[in-house]
DNA sequence: TCTTTTCCTGACCGTATGGTCAGGGTTGAG
DNA sequence: CTCAACCCTGACCATACGGTCAGGAAAAGA
């Protein structure tokens, strides 16, 4: 879109630090809430005076907001997934391996706005209403052409999207209590691949979207 | 197990109390957090002078672990479904039908629960290794003797629990923003037995325990 | 170089929070 | 009836928080 261009020293200081507070905070509100983050924290992770990040971001809902967008940006575009697939073997399967990565690299922004939600999305409120509602709108009426099309089962559109966001996100949101019982280690490669295919076997067996069962030989331990 | 005993007064204030306030505090803490309840808020909602849940509850710890284990106590009672089933479509089926009925029930609950495991779990992390690892390894040994068995197909154990909790929980943890792409309004109860229904139908068929998607006939709009 | 604009920060302020405590009221056993 | 044990609460305290600001340093235009 927009040619690399040239920044002045000040134009890169700005979009550093301001990319610098905004990994910190992503961060702290995920570990601590809104309500359990302070500035003071945020500064110190992002090794700035605390003065430096009220200089850029007026106030502790602003960062926030900021933080709150940018997972949601995010995630807007994992849909490029689902669109201009021929089948719901390719769409619902590419989206659901596009959210599972999102989960394994953005684990903090995917809490940030786990605890948005649960706490009555306060200042996505609008989002939610807005471009949320349109974007689902437009998945349900593809998977709706896919069932009209005997690609799969006549599933609920929307509880099928529900499962979708709730099973690759959960592998964020709870990726504590899954490492916990994974004997207290992270998921390796090999662990985050067998999730990803035993989500992706479940749902799309589950929806009819694939006939039989072939390679559901996929074990953890 | 107990007769109905005969309560001195002091036990039933004391009894009225502390459930009064652990209701206030399931609900504040819900919707604002760990940090950002207070003290004050919860007094509020409880009806009662702030210095009186210091009497009952020394510290705002000590009343938010309560919270916690209450709502842990719940979900252990509902995996009764899934023992005593003599195979997935029985347990299984129960056990989703149990966590949604708790999703409705206890939504605040579920989403003290949910923040206390996003933020590393701080003070339920004893109970994720013991209780918790040996009620997971109790079901999966279940799941892996119906894999023997031939009655499902052999998906990761592991892997299928964590779909179980993230979509029947989504339920009650992401509420909001199901909500408002219903329109603003709570789900019905047609459409709460709707996505009961979606998700054993996608779940048991997923599986192979479900040879056939007979009943996929369920819509929300 | 001079001047303006932007960047930076230590010190500070008002407020709200978790928690304490002294003292008064109530209950129930002996 | 007595009195110890428990219940209740307004007033208070130390701390930590979000946010401000004056004033200095550095960059960029003239």
């Amino acid at each position: 879109m927009s040619a690399p261009e040239r920044l002045s020293k000040r134009d890169a200081i700005r979009r550093e630090n301001e990319r610098i507070i905004l990994a910190a905070a992503e961060k702290v509100f995920a570990e601590a809430g809104f309500g359990g983050a302070t500035m003071q924290l945020i500064a110190d992770m992002a090794g700035l005076p605390k003065a430096n990040l009220h200089y850029y971001f007026a106030t502790k809902e602003e960062l926030y907001r900021r933080v709150v967008r940018q997972i949601f940006e995010i995630w807007l575009h994992a849909a490029d997934s689902f669109d201009n697939a021929p089948g719901p073997v390719e769409g619902i399967g590419a989206y659901i391996e596009a959210k599972m990565d999102i989960s394994r690299r953005h684990p903090f922004g995917s809490k940030v706005w786990a605890s948005e939600v649960m706490h009555g999305a306060p200042v996505i409120q609008d989002y939610l209403e807005t471009t949320l509602r349109e974007w689902t709108e437009g998945r349900v009426a593809v998977i709706r052409r896919w069932i009209a099309a005997g690609r799969m089962a006549p599933v609920d559109p929307h509880h099928l999207l529900y499962m979708l966001w709730a099973t690759t996100q959960h592998y964020a949101d709870f990726g504590h209590q899954i490492e916990t019982l994974n004997g207290g280690r992270a998921l390796s490669d090999r662990q985050w691949k067998a999730a990803t295919e035993s989500v992706k076997s479940i749902v799309l067996t589950g929806i009819g979207a694939v006939p039989r069962p072939e390679d559901l030989s996929n074990w953890t331990s």
